[in-house]
DNA sequence: TATTTATGATAGTATTACTATCTTATAAAA
DNA sequence: TTTTATAAGATAGTAATACTATCATAAATA
């Protein structure tokens, strides 16, 4: 049921180099054709992120998008049924990436404390764009995501979408976390709610420091770094055993 | 620059049956004509609250809420502008009542943890709705303002907005709640960051509690009893004085 | 070589998001 | 009381959005 989106990571070891290939399921009701089997697809990913980046969720639509590509607005229509579930398919993606890159990370880590502290650095930092990698501007994404990612569940029509499973990655993410949760306090009785705290948490604070700073107390400095500085407050009191 | 939003609250004290008028400043810049100033002006807020409530804001059109009330699409448009504007002249007044409802149910407490939680449970705990008060249904509006609410500031206009001060409600109760934590523990380093977290998880627990449960640990109850308490566990695990 | 498949080109429709104008009812000012 | 603002209803119209449908062609595959 589903297939396999490809990601290449870049390792150095031991003066030589590799070159690995993730996989991240993507869910294939999210679209009409698979927009990684072509070149036309490839760009729908690429530029849609560009575009929406750009001008907002909102203001998108498929006719600039076809614009921009310098395909026809038809040709979108049939990768995408419409907007909505291209942004679905980019959250998707998104946190299936990050998961992948948490699970990279904290990999052999043992301290579970660690291991958040980690998490929460990868859930609340700018990434850098892998240049190489792909079609896909991990760095325009994350900011996307900030802004737009609550969009693609907050509708009407979360309760079908979540029937076909496409909050799935988010869903799991937020499972790790809460898994972690647990490994640095098996007492703790609200994993997953501080994971999708910790999750929602290192976006909106971004989002707010940035944007509307006086909800925050890192309108000065608008740094990253602070948000996880109050993250790591907020995660480690409410798991200091007692 | 501001006029006044007139909002009835019952007493009865000694028997005698008293009405108070509170007045909730409305930012002019945020519609043409006062919708507070005409029947058609109440109808408009009434129904658009019923009409957005119903089928959520992206299927939500002026068209739709001309035929509802019975007027005119023409009409709706000599009161807002668009429907963005009108969803954060919603979300304004809403921030602005809750910011009422705190000073009015904290006033004589005098401990600020008290206050605090007071504070949780209000944001967090459905309201019911003032029939007799006006053409605002308060319990419709608090479940808009968890789907909907922060579609009013994550645009890409929102630096505009802000200069116009459309969030100022929303900025305001934020602060409210950053002096209460301080008043808690003067020494904790991010009373706003911890403010808007409260406000904006409060919210979001309880979407997720009822749309995306395994986000939550509150899926089986689906009580709001449970998200005060897990926001009580974070809030005050954090501002105890180590 | 035949045939499937993806794309391009073009057209068309219903709905959305407005703006404009003209008329009538009403209420306030002269 | 007459004049005159003002709000609202009625109607029309336009550009953009969100699609769907059809036909031709080029490339890949059988």
């Amino acid at each position: 049921m589903f297939f396999v989106h490809l990601y290449f990571i870049k390792l150095t070891v031991n003066q030589v180099y590799m070159k690995l290939q993730l996989q991240i399921k993507m869910n294939e009701a999210l679209f009409l054709r698979n927009p990684e089997s072509s070149e036309l697809g490839k760009n729908i990913l690429k530029h849609s992120i560009q575009l929406i980046h750009k001008s907002g969720f909102e203001t998108f639509t498929f006719k600039k998008l076809a614009e921009d590509i310098g395909t026809t607005e038809a040709g979108i229509y049939r990768y995408f049924e419409n907007k909505h579930k291209l942004l679905v398919y980019l959250t998707a993606w998104y946190w299936g990436w990050l998961e992948f890159q948490i699970s990279f990370h904290t990999n052999n880590i043992n301290d579970p404390i660690v291991k958040l502290k980690k998490v929460i650095k990868l859930l609340a930092s700018a990434v850098a764009d892998d240049e190489q990698t792909s079609y896909i501007n991990e760095s325009l994404l994350h900011q996307i995501i900030i802004t737009e990612g609550s969009k693609a569940y907050l509708t009407k029509q979360v309760g079908e979408d979540n029937k076909q499973q496409f909050f799935k990655p988010y869903k799991d993410l937020c499972a790790v976390i809460g898994n972690i949760i647990l490994e640095c306090n098996p007492k703790y009785k609200y994993p997953k709610s501080l994971g999708s705290t910790i999750i929602e948490m290192a976006h909106f604070q971004n989002f707010f420091m940035n944007n509307l700073p006086s909800l925050t107390d890192f309108g000065k400095t608008k740094k990253e770094a602070e948000i996880v500085f109050f993250l790591n407050d907020l995660v480690f009191s409410s798991l200091k055993k007692s």
